[in-house]
DNA sequence: AATAATTAAATTGTATACAATCTAATTGTA
DNA sequence: TACAATTAGATTGTATACAATTTAATTATT
């Protein structure tokens, strides 16, 4: 019935449909976000910055768990595209400050619709998006204890 | 107490911790699979020829939802670390057939200890892994279902 | 105050991801 | 049976991701 092989069959695992459905998911915002002329990354920078109107590279690195690696290329392309500026910090000259420009708040407005969309395409009952949101941050807390083991 | 904007706060949103935790938990398996010398997405695809012994490139990627474009590079450098080898199918010349080799087989063994030191750092009982197995699969399905929407 | 240790970003290198395109093989159809 | 349409993989181009390293600035220590 059972072999000690069976811990390594895909349908056993939980963390296989993790990866695929967070693909998946990013996969089907792309068409909505080429509206707006960005990437899945660039949208959850977008989104800290839409409610912060600042941000330091290092607490949106935090805030996103994304390192300089990814965030720097990144945001010299929100830069280039015209919807954030960057300045190095006047307190503490290490530290760069993104800030988000006008052209960064308008397509704030053009973003509204996209959750909508979105949970559509999910399609989970408020139940169901709390019970998967709570679990999901759980584990987030789990791996931050966890870090050193 | 409500604007408009709520909907755009990373806080609430379902796939921002979706999306991240499916990379912290990708991150956290690197240690563990660079003892094996493979990283997650080879592992993955590992799997399913641990059980199937051989595959179809397009058949492996229907299962793991990655395209060709991620596959071709990918089986390249398995075959060039002598896990498997790749041939063109005698019945469809079009078709490559993917298949695991005894130093392939050999890893699987390394493998064992796998889940259960990921399953430790998750750190969830069985009924939360259940439930987040399910609400996942759902999702998945439901983006399948919805794939022209 | 001089030096060591730490910290913040940027850079480099490797490996995904995936859309779009290309090539070759196979299938469907007039 | 020609020829169009489809299919399977590979390739190209762009954008992540992240470990490791580098550089510059700040903080801690002697």
């Amino acid at each position: 019935m059972t072999d000690k092989y069976d811990c390594l069959k895909l349908e056993n695992q939980v963390c296989f449909p993790l990866y695929a459905c967070s693909k998946e998911v990013v996969r089907r915002y792309r068409p909505m976000l080429d509206e707006l002329n960005i990437t899945y990354t660039q949208y959850i920078v977008m989104m800290v910055l839409w409610e912060e109107g600042s941000c330091t590279v290092n607490s949106l690195g935090e805030r996103l768990f994304l390192d300089s690696g990814t965030l720097s290329p990144l945001l010299r392309n929100l830069e280039v595209k015209g919807y954030v500026n960057r300045t190095r910090s006047k307190e503490d000259e290490r530290s760069v400050t993104v800030t988000v420009t006008p052209a960064g708040m308008k397509l704030r407005d053009k973003a509204l619709s996209v959750p909508g969309r979105m949970a559509s395409c999910v399609d989970l009952s408020i139940e169901e998006a709390q019970t998967l949101y709570k679990l999901l941050y759980e584990i987030l807390g789990k791996l931050s204890a966890n870090e050193n083991t």
